[in-house]
DNA sequence: CAGCAGGGGGCGG
DNA sequence: CGCCCCCTGCTGC
C-alpha cells in the first residue's frame, strides 16, 4: 500500500454481480445443474447453489457429472423459485402466509441465511471464500442477508448499493401462476411434462453411482428456526445418479438446448439441440407417437419415467427403501396394481440424474387443501389434482405413457377407453366411405 | 377431423 | 369406492 498504490474499488460491484448472475440464470447461460421440482426444470449454477447451501455443495461434490439433474421431491415449486431468487439476488419477497413453508423448504435445502446460520465469510470454506475475497468493498456480508429480510418483503428494493438494479428485481418466475391445479393450464403444463417425448432410461445408464451419503449431513441438524414438525426429512434423501455413458461433450449442448421444457425460458430456444441431443429413438411397440418430440423431452421424460415406473423406481432407488419423499408416488403406483407400465425406454443420455427426496415440507403441496377438503389426489409428477382417484390413474398415464387400450384395427393405443372408442369409429367411418 | 386429456354422472359391489 | 361411460375443451394436422 505504500507509494503509488491505488485502491480501486468497484462501487456497484455487488449489485452488478447480482444482476449479472440473475441475468445469466435468466438466459440459462453457463448453467451447469438442473433442479427439477414438481415437474419444472430450473437450470441454475452450481456455483450459486453451493455457495448458498452446503447441501447442494455436498451434492455436487458427490456427483462428478458435468450437468447433474437434481430432482427435489416435496419442495414446493413456488418455494423453490423463491429460494432461487433469494440465492441469486440475496432477497426475495414472500407472502407472509408462505413464509413458514418457505423457511421449511430452506431448511430442507439448508439454505444459508434462511435455515442455516449464515456463517461468517471468514471461514475457510472455499465456497465462502470465493466470494468473500472481494467483500472489501461491500460492507455487507457477501452472503445472503439474514432471514428477517423476508418479513419486510420490500426491503430489498433499496438494498444498499445505490443502483436499484431493476432487472434483478425478483422476477416473478414465469411459472408462478399460483393455482397449479387449474384445469385451464393443464394442456399447457402437460406439454412440458413431455406428453410424447418417449425416451427414457432403463437400459441406458441405470447403473447409477448411487451415493446417498448426502443424507447424513443434512439430517435436520439445522440450528435455525426450528420448525414445528419437521418430519424425518432429509435423512431419507437419496441420491441416485445416472451416469451417462455418452461423452460429456454433447451433454452440454443438449442441456442448454433442451433445458427449458417450458419451465424457465419457455421459448428462448436458440441452438437447436446440437450434439447428440439425447438419442431418443424410442421404439415403442406400437409406435404411437405421431408427434415425436425432439430431444427436448429427453430429460423430463427421463425424470418422469424414473419416478414413474414401479420397476423403474426400484431400479432407481437401488431396489428398495422407498423414502417417504416418494410416498405420494407410491400411493398411486401401488394402488394401481394393474398398471404394469413397460415404459418405452431408452437412455435419456447425457445427464446425471440426482433424485433427492427430501422430507415433506409441512404444508406439502400448496394447492391441496384449497381444492377439496376431503380427498384430493395429487399427481406425483405434476401439480395436477383431482378428487376422483380414477381420474388420477388415468391422468398418470400421461406421464407413464401407458396406453392400455389398443386399437384392434391399427397400432394405435389410447389412454382412455372412450378415446379408443371414438377412434374406432373413425375406422368404421373410413370403411364406410370406402 | 382426430387425438388427447380432464371432468362428471351413474351404477354396482 | 371403483368402474364405466359419456361429454367437453383444446390442439394439431
Amino acid at each position: 500500500m505504500a507509494d503509488g498504490m491505488l485502491s480501486l474499488s468497484w462501487n456497484n460491484h455487488r449489485a452488478t454481480f447480482c444482476h449479472i448472475l440473475a441475468t445469466l440464470r435468466e438466459k440459462e447461460r453457463y448453467t451447469d445443474v438442473t433442479v427439477a421440482c414438481e415437474g419444472k426444470f430450473y437450470p441454475v449454477h452450481k456455483l450459486v447453489l453451493s455457495t448458498c447451501s452446503e447441501y447442494f455443495e455436498k451434492i455436487f461434490e458427490n456427483t462428478p457429472c458435468k450437468h447433474p439433474v437434481i430432482v427435489l421431491k416435496d419442495v414446493n415449486r413456488c418455494d423453490l423459485e423463491a429460494l432461487f431468487c433469494y440465492m441469486y439476488e440475496g432477497a426475495v419477497s414472500v407472502a407472509q402466509s408462505n413464509l413458514g413453508r418457505l423457511i421449511k423448504a430452506a431448511e430442507v435445502l439448508r439454505i444459508k441465511g434462511l435455515a442455516v446460520p449464515d456463517e461468517p465469510p471468514i471461514s475457510d470454506r472455499r465456497t465462502a471464500s470465493s466470494h468473500h475475497h472481494h467483500s472489501s468493498d461491500d460492507r455487507s456480508s457477501p452472503h445472503p442477508k439474514r432471514r428477517r429480510r423476508e418479513e419486510n418483503s420490500h426491503s430489498h428494493q433499496g438494498r444498499s448499493q445505490s443502483s436499484p438494479s431493476p432487472p434483478s428485481s425478483p422476477r416473478p418466475s414465469p411459472l408462478h401462476d399460483g393455482g397449479d391445479s387449474h384445469p385451464a393450464q393443464r394442456s399447457r403444463s402437460d406439454s412440458q411434462w413431455g406428453d410424447h417425448g418417449a425416451t427414457d432410461r432403463e437400459d441406458g445408464g441405470m447403473d447409477g453411482v448411487a451415493d446417498d451419503r448426502l443424507g447424513d449431513h443434512s439430517t435436520t441438524s439445522h440450528s435455525a428456526p426450528t420448525p414445528p414438525q419437521v418430519e424425518v426429512m432429509v435423512d431419507e434423501t437419496l441420491v441416485k445418479e445416472e451416469m451417462i455413458d455418452q461423452g460429456d461433450t454433447g451433454q452440454e449442448d443438449m442441456m442448454d438446448s433442451g433445458m427449458d421444457y417450458g419451465s424457465v425460458g419457455s421459448d428462448s430456444r436458440l441452438e437447436g439441440s446440437a450434439g447428440g441431443g439425447g438419442e431418443e429413438d424410442h421404439m415403442l411397440p406400437g409406435k404411437y407417437e405421431p408427434k415425436a418430440n425432439p430431444s427436448q423431452q429427453a430429460i423430463p421424460e427421463a425424470v418422469v419415467e424414473a419416478l414413474a415406473g414401479p420397476s423403474g423406481m426400484q431400479t432407481w432407488l437401488g431396489g428398495g427403501e422407498m423414502p417417504s419423499g416418494f410416498s405420494g408416488l407410491e400411493g398411486y403406483t401401488g394402488s394401481e396394481g394393474g398398471q404394469d407400465l413397460h415404459p418405452p425406454s431408452q437412455a435419456p443420455a447425457a445427464h446425471q440424474l440426482v433424485v433427492s427426496g427430501v422430507g415433506r415440507v409441512a404444508g406439502a403441496r400448496e394447492g391441496a387443501p384449497a381444492t377439496t377438503p376431503g380427498k384430493t389426489h395429487h399427481c406425483p409428477f405434476c401439480p395436477y389434482t383431482t378428487r376422483k382417484k380414477t381420474h388420477m390413474t388415468s391422468h398418470i398415464r400421461v406421464h407413464t405413457k401407458e396406453k392400455p387400450f389398443p386399437c384392434p384395427h391399427c397400432p394405435l393405443r389410447f389412454t382412455q377407453k372412450g378415446n379408443l372408442r371414438t377412434h374406432i369409429t373413425t375406422h368404421l367411418r373410413k370403411s364406410l366411405l370406402l
